[in-house]
DNA sequence: CGTCAGCCTTGACACAGATCAACCCGAGGT
DNA sequence: ACCTCGGGTTGATCTGTGTCAAGGCTGACG
């Protein structure tokens, strides 16, 4: 979301240099990253880690997007946060998980070893600044979430969810970001869902059925199109933000 | 929330030493924490900060009780943070403010200017390290609140409100915490709701009218009873949280 | 090629919570 | 003593989503 962030998304490819983490630190303190860092991959539908669980590791997605969740006894759930590509994944300082963490397609995660990146951390502060500027993005979009939440209508919070998705994807793809929807529209956008309509459903606090209904009725009135399931064409940004009824014309002021 | 927050809670009548920012430092620091500080009071009802604004200090809250709020076009409100005494008020690294921050009672809160404290935090790791910690507790409650707000019903929504005003209640009072009920009740637990059903409504994500319904529904059930409009008796705690559906038994496992 | 399992759509109906409206109550102010 | 005003309660009705149920589409697999 912020400035910050985007410039480090470099990380998708994780490279030598693991900028997700920290984009100013120096030879050294990198080659002790490296040091420490290895790769994990998950099976789409996996668990990461389960609310509760000892955390053995901190880490950042490289590919694929993973939810975190949190679930009451009797099964309602509710999706507390997405992790894209270059999202961080972990609280160092705190031993168990808060939430679980599920893979919703093939996931590649790049992982430190707690202890070791906690210690590395007490010695790079601009690592500890890093993380302070994460977490506070973190803390914006949940909060920004807890409008959707609260106060929107289903319709506004399916065209919250498309324009969040739609930014955000602009912000990963090689370069092209959200690829110019097919040549007959110019300023078209076009990206694809990579969530079920119950995974969409858990994110907005709605039910399956509903967020199946909005979707038809954005298509209807020609907000979006679609192409199959998961493929959506935004002809015009400008309206799918208007029917979020979004005060923040889309990034969060820094 | 998490234990290192609750050790620091002696800033409520913000002694020399500053110890809601950071409960580790040495002399040196706190001495300059010291010089840079200032105090400010807000009556109630008053803003501290407008959601845009140029923050030019970060703080704590000494006194009272204020809300941070987001508000859309076309007026409807949510209430993203609740700000209890201890808690902390800016985003360093930040320039403008994200949300509406309120006076809901009198306040008073203890300030720094940004420039000066930024500066010390740099040099300064354990402020840095306290104030991630306090984020991440931020982050913990914000989404918490999530599922509050996507799936609980009102009733529920009530229960937990109530129930964390309770517990925080109890990490206030000076030492006696959340004062034993009337002694007829042992083990009753009897706070003051420094809200407005309004204000409750807009933490909330339901109506005032709603909120008033469910709060005599609850009184009528007798899981709570009032005095006045605004003071609460829980006769047994566990009644309360067994009514907010929640899984987390009360703190969030750290 | 048929069948099966996931995922999605659509319809009919129920109900929680919103909306609109009237009224209550207590604290100041004159 | 009276008025006023902000906050709170309560009732009647409306409506957006949830719930339940049926059926469609597509891709994997025997």
């Amino acid at each position: 979301m912020s400035a910050a962030q985007m410039q480090s998304l470099d990380c998708s490819d994780c490279p030598i240099r693991h900028r997700a983490v920290c984009s100013r630190c120096e030879a050294d303190e990198l080659e002790a990253l490296n040091v420490i860092k290895y790769y994990r991959s998950f099976q789409a539908g996996q668990p990461v880690i389960w609310s509760g669980d000892q955390m053995t590791f901190v880490g950042s997605v490289v590919s694929g997007i993973a939810t975190l969740t949190q679930t009451m006894e009797d099964g309602r759930t509710q999706m507390v946060g997405l992790l894209l590509p270059s999202d961080f994944v972990g609280r160092p300082g705190r031993s168990g998980a808060a939430y679980n963490v599920v893979a919703t397609t093939d996931v590649v995660m790049c992982c430190f070893r707690k202890k070791p990146f906690e210690e590395l951390m007490v010695r790079t502060p601009h690592i500890a600044q890093r993380l302070l500027e994460m977490t506070l993005d973190e803390l914006d979009a949940a909060r920004e979430w807890m409008l959707v939440l609260g106060r929107k209508t289903a319709r506004e919070k399916i065209a919250s969810l498309m324009s969040i998705l739609a930014r955000r994807n602009a912000s990963l793809g090689p370069e092209l970001g959200p690829e110019p929807g097919p040549e007959e529209m110019p300023g078209a956008v076009s990206f694809d869902l990579k969530l079920t309509r119950e995974a969409m459903a858990d994110y907005l606090g709605l039910t399956l059925e509903t967020v199946s209904r909005q979707i038809t009725a954005l298509k209807k009135a020609g907000v979006i199109r679609l192409e199959g399931k998961r493929h959506v064409i935004v002809p015009d940004m400008r309206r799918l933000i208007e029917e979020a009824g979004d005060d923040s014309d889309g990034g969060l002021v820094d």
